[in-house]
DNA sequence: TGTACATCAGTGAACGCGCGTTCACTGATGTAC
DNA sequence: TGTACATCAGTGAACGCGCGTTCACTGATGTAC
């Protein structure tokens, strides 16, 4: 009905993909004050920009193929928030800790888009190169070489870094979802806490490869005793 | 227009709750098959039960309603699989584990309920004592008291329960909700990953708090090649 | 034992709404001759 | 330098749909007298 912002001046002739730049950015900023990508739609975003909705379509099949572009602008944007911080850090124990601290701040920082990227089944999932796609994401192949990393300093076992690449994220994404979908939870310093979890695995995951695997409760309490007799 | 099941029969006098566990179930059934609460309509319960849709309201307030008596619904239902699991085991360090095994496999085994009951916004999120309430539900409650009885025995450090088993909870839901959002990753034996996830985890706490506290990445390094020396 | 009546468990039809998407179109812009 | 024309970036109106919820009602059931 009425409209929210002025109409958009038109794009002049081989200007076009300007337009599709600025849907996403529309999208994305929708996005982050709704509760889901159901609650965004293609009038909502057409009405930011000043456009009418069929012009979506001149830029995206459909309403799934631009959330997509959003997430991968999301993960884009995560990959940059994660090398921003661990970048000038050598240790790579220390490396991992900063991205891992760093992709926390920014899931809590952007709850919704965290949300969408992360926690809704994707539209695209079943198609042929889709896991490829994740795997060679920037945010996870820099994970993965710092992982590397460390087990080439010998912090954690030389091994094939992908499970544990996938374990570390797997702590990572949990204290972020659970921060982000029970936020009246007791979580205090919401950074300390984020650094609790993921020393917690980092350092559990060392000393799991150090005893040899998945060592059972009893291999556990026994070890424990041992530490506390030195 | 169609009805996928028959009218089902109008209860007697006095019978009227019954309906209303009839609606649960339904919706229960119907929210395993769907992407989210948002794709299971008032309509589509009331089909499923054989009644029509304004009956629903006789018997809940709002679709909100609806939704968070599915949601604590589930919630039991998770208890008593945690409870099952880890009855009859002795050491509180693998009970801690059978419960975060039993967590991870319910919810990889009802993945569209656990998304639902823990990925999505809350619609009571804001009311008084909605924070009382999670803490106070019964899976939490066993969960923070097998935390305390690992403290007793000294496996980990001796403090407030409360931070230990949020963190613990994290790393659950990380490796649960991963494998549910992301089921093409390639996660082999689902069932030793979470394992892998959750000893890492309480390992790792148990050696933070050997350590004191949260150590640095120095620190962490140092100790591991102390161990290694010995 | 009979009957008027209150109660209860529902029904049927409709409300206004916003959605994704399609279709035929318009009108400015640049280009070829 | 002028003009016909193809192209491009959109527009306007409509499609059919399913949604949550409300409202006035119905008709079986049990109860009071």
């Amino acid at each position: 009905m009425t409209q929210t912002t002025s109409r958009r001046k038109r794009a002049s002739r081989g200007d076009g993909e300007q337009l599709r730049a600025e849907i996403v950015t529309a999208a994305k900023g929708l996005l982050a004050k709704s509760a889901n990508s159901d609650a965004v739609s293609i009038r909502m975003v057409a009405d930011a920009v000043g456009v009418t909705p069929p012009s979506i379509y001149l830029h995206f099949a459909d309403k799934d193929a631009l959330i997509e572009a959003v997430v991968s602008d999301v993960f884009a944007e995560l990959d940059v928030a994660m090398m921003t911080a661990g970048a000038s850090v050598e240790h790579p124990l220390g490396r991992l800790r900063a991205y891992g601290l760093a992709y926390v701040k920014f899931a809590v920082g952007h709850p919704e888009h965290y949300r969408v990227a992360t926690m809704e089944r994707c539209p695209t999932e079943g198609e042929p190169g889709h896991l490829d796609q994740i795997l060679a994401d920037a945010a996870f192949v820099h994970f993965m070489e710092t992982v590397q990393a460390c087990m080439n300093v010998g912090i954690f076992a030389k091994d094939d870094p992908l499970p544990i690449t996938l374990q570390l994220w797997a702590a990572a994404h949990g204290i972020a979802s659970l921060m982000i979908a029970k936020p009246f939870l007791p979580w205090d310093d919401v950074e300390a806490m984020a650094d609790r979890v993921l020393c917690a695995a980092a350092l559990g995951t060392a000393v799991a490869g150090m005893l040899g695997g998945n060592p059972s409760p009893d291999q556990i309490t026994a070890w424990l005793d041992g530490q506390r007799d030195d």
